[in-house]
RNA sequence: GGCCCCGUAGCUCAGGGGAUAGAGCAACAGCCUUCUAAGCUGUGGGUCGCACGUUCGAAUCGUGCCGGGGUCACCA
């Protein structure tokens, strides 16, 4: 219970007991009082006035006695501005509360419920290295999954790999073509990025081939067919398609060395998953469905043997979900998958973690399982996200022009490194805590940066500033929790036993006040971020705790406080601060630090 | 062209019916003999794309327009 639900309890209580009528929270509308204001919440009094024929200045008195008087313990006090009536917290109300929750690293987490929730995500092709847009989408699906645990749900994190297809076939034919026999191991390279470097070569010969072929009097479109390079690939595929020996041999052996890479990169940036998916094990899925929805009408045969179902009722085309040769397209695996998942999970929900390319794609396959008539068509979530771009524009992992993930954190660490070195405030490291630090720090920096701002929308991205650690970012909070560990290590392991007539003996003073009321919100917050599933939602108030935190740090010491109460209220204002902190960051996949 | 998303400070973004629209970066001016200055305090900076409408009240909701993006594949 928040203290938000409670002066809403409190309000409807007061206004049925006052004038016997029914209002419900949607009656009226409570706000954090405005800053300039006196008082901690704000009943708006306007939409009251109208139903119960009072002026704001009247109903705003009659409604904030009855509070005070009924609720003495709650509200200390209250005053009316236009229509806005303020309330104000009893001190020993937020003692009570600082006292209760100090010490609980668990604060604002919901008990298990019985929803069962798939998040997939990451999702990777393995035929290029993660660059900076798929890290938007492993932190934001990461997180969100963590958020949705906080609130008491059972999450199931999976990914479904992308591992055969054409895109695959170019870079074998490419490697065949240029390396020599050339691996992983004797180039000492990364595999998903070898493997990366023969996908943006065969490009690269597929653009020359097509040019040639134009010059020699070829229209484009025939070039682009026509390209041996192509046409070799092609064959490729439907060698791997019949289950060709060596097709098949080398594709196992290039995604392996892509795997190797994946691991290392997801060991590092924190993405694990309960169960992955391999696209070459499911994309056969969907057929059975296929000939069931043929049987019951809901699909039909075109002359040439293709099979298509019709979503022209909801203004969506009809749509095709099988080739005139029988084999399946993108979202016939896309079908066998969704019904796969409620199968085999018996889940409540099922999102996606998909970018907003997609959304015409998911909306679709929702429709189709609906028409179908599975009964899951709903509990189907597409979690989009916008994509990553570069002040130069997109990316294009085909041209290059990509922020590769691995040299982006390691660009990170090294200006971790940077910076640590200048301040020169963790002498006392051994190199292996210096590096874990620097590693805790960049990644700090990354994640905090990538879900920061509403996954909804595109975000851009200036390779030339890099990403800050000054401001609202990652190590700004991981500094104030630092600073907390400082202040905890001078007063010494002890823990000062306290009752609670000891916090309550002296007025908090407005810095301690609005610490432990923005502390009380995180409660709200982490169901806020759920139902939103928006992880900028954390990271917002995580970064104006540590904000207000560092107001409340400049202007009052801890250790050496006025009084041994005001000592112990501050020491608890910090625990508690350093706790949701750490709360906070974990559910961004975030670290902190015990000093930097 | 149809459908969807986005236009808020120089830049990157909050705020999604309520009080004088916020933060970070960048710029400028202060603050380390006292718990970590990766910090704190202050100054300057806005026609919330434009217009109409709904409302006691609109950056927020509706309609239209302007600008940017996505998508409408027998690619994945």
């Amino acid at each position: 219970m928040s203290f938000t639900s409670n002066i809403q309890s409190f309000a409807i209580k007061s206004l049925s007991d006052l004038y016997g009528q029914d209002f419900t929270e949607k009656d009226f509308q409570i706000n954090n009082t405005r800053q300039e204001f006196i008082g901690d919440y704000t009943i708006v009094l306007f939409s009251l006035v109208k139903t119960l024929q009072k002026s704001p200045e009247v109903l705003g008195k009659e409604l904030g006695d009855y509070l005070r008087v009924n609720h003495p313990d709650f509200f200390s006090g209250y005053n009316i501005i236009k229509g806005f009536l303020n309330l104000e917290i009893n001190d020993a109300q937020l003692n009570t509360l600082l006292k209760e929750n100090y010490q609980d690293e668990n604060f604002g987490k919901k008990p298990l419920g019985h929803k069962k929730i798939m998040v997939e995500y990451s999702s990777p092709n393995t035929n290029k290295p993660i660059h900076l847009g798929h890290l938007r989408n492993n932190f934001l699906g990461w997180s969100v999954a963590e958020i949705l645990k906080a609130n008491g749900n059972e999450v199931i994190k999976t990914s479904i790999v992308n591992d055969r297809g054409i895109h695959i076939c170019k870079s074998m034919i490419a490697w065949k073509t240029f390396a020599n026999g050339a691996t992983p191991e004797s180039e000492h390279a990364k595999g998903d990025h070898f493997v990366g470097d023969y996908y943006v070569k065969f490009n690269e010969e597929y653009k020359k081939q097509v040019a040639e072929l134009i010059e020699s009097g070829m229209s484009r479109e025939e070039a682009e067919k026509e390209a041996p390079i192509m046409k070799e690939t092609q064959q490729m595929l439907l060698g791997w398609e019949n289950g060709n020996p060596d097709v098949r041999a080398l594709w196992s052996e290039m995604n392996g060395w892509v795997y190797k890479g994946f691991d290392e990169t997801y060991k590092r940036i924190g993405s694990d998953f309960d169960h992955t998916f391999y696209e070459s094990n499911t994309y056969l899925l969907g057929k059975d469905f296929v000939q069931e929805g043929l049987q019951n009408n809901i699909l039909f045969k075109k002359q040439d043997g293709s099979v298509w179902i019709d979503l022209s009722d909801k203004n969506l085309d009809e749509k095709l979900v099988l080739r005139g040769d029988g084999t399946s397209v993108y979202i016939t695996q896309d079908i066998g998958l969704a019904i796969q998942k409620f199968e085999e999970y018996h889940l409540d929900k099922s999102i996606y973690v998909i970018g907003d390319e997609q959304l015409h794609h998911m909306k679709v396959l929702k429709e189709i399982i609906r028409k179908l008539g599975m009964p899951f068509s709903d509990k189907i979530f597409h979690l989009s996200y916008g994509m990553v771009e570069l002040t130069s524009g997109k990316m294009k992992s085909r041209e290059g022009t990509v922020v590769d993930a691995d040299e982006l954190i390691d660009e990170m660490v090294a200006t971790a490194e940077k910076h640590t070195k200048e301040l020169g405030k963790v002498k006392d490291f051994s190199e292996e805590e210096l590096k874990e630090l620097y590693e805790t720090l960049a990644l700090g920096a990354t994640k905090f940066y990538l879900l920061r701002v509403d996954p909804k929308k595109k975000m851009i991205f200036n390779p030339e500033e890099s990403i800050d650690f000054h401001g609202f970012t990652g190590p700004f909070v991981q500094y104030t929790y630092a600073r907390i560990q400082s202040i905890l290590r001078k007063v010494g392991e002890g823990k000062p036993t306290i009752v609670i007539e000891d916090l309550a003996s002296s007025k908090l003073l407005p810095l301690e006040r609005q610490l432990i009321i923005f502390l009380e919100k995180y409660f709200n917050i982490i169901s806020d971020a759920a139902d939103e599933m928006n992880p900028s939602v954390i990271a917002n108030y995580v970064f104006n705790l540590a904000k207000l935190y560092n107001s409340f740090y400049s202007e009052h010491s801890v250790t050496n406080a006025e009084s041994k109460e005001k000592k112990k209220l501050r020491l608890y204002i910090s625990v508690m601060t350093a706790n949701i902190i750490k709360s906070g960051m974990e559910l961004l996949g975030i670290k902190v630090p015990q000093k930097m």
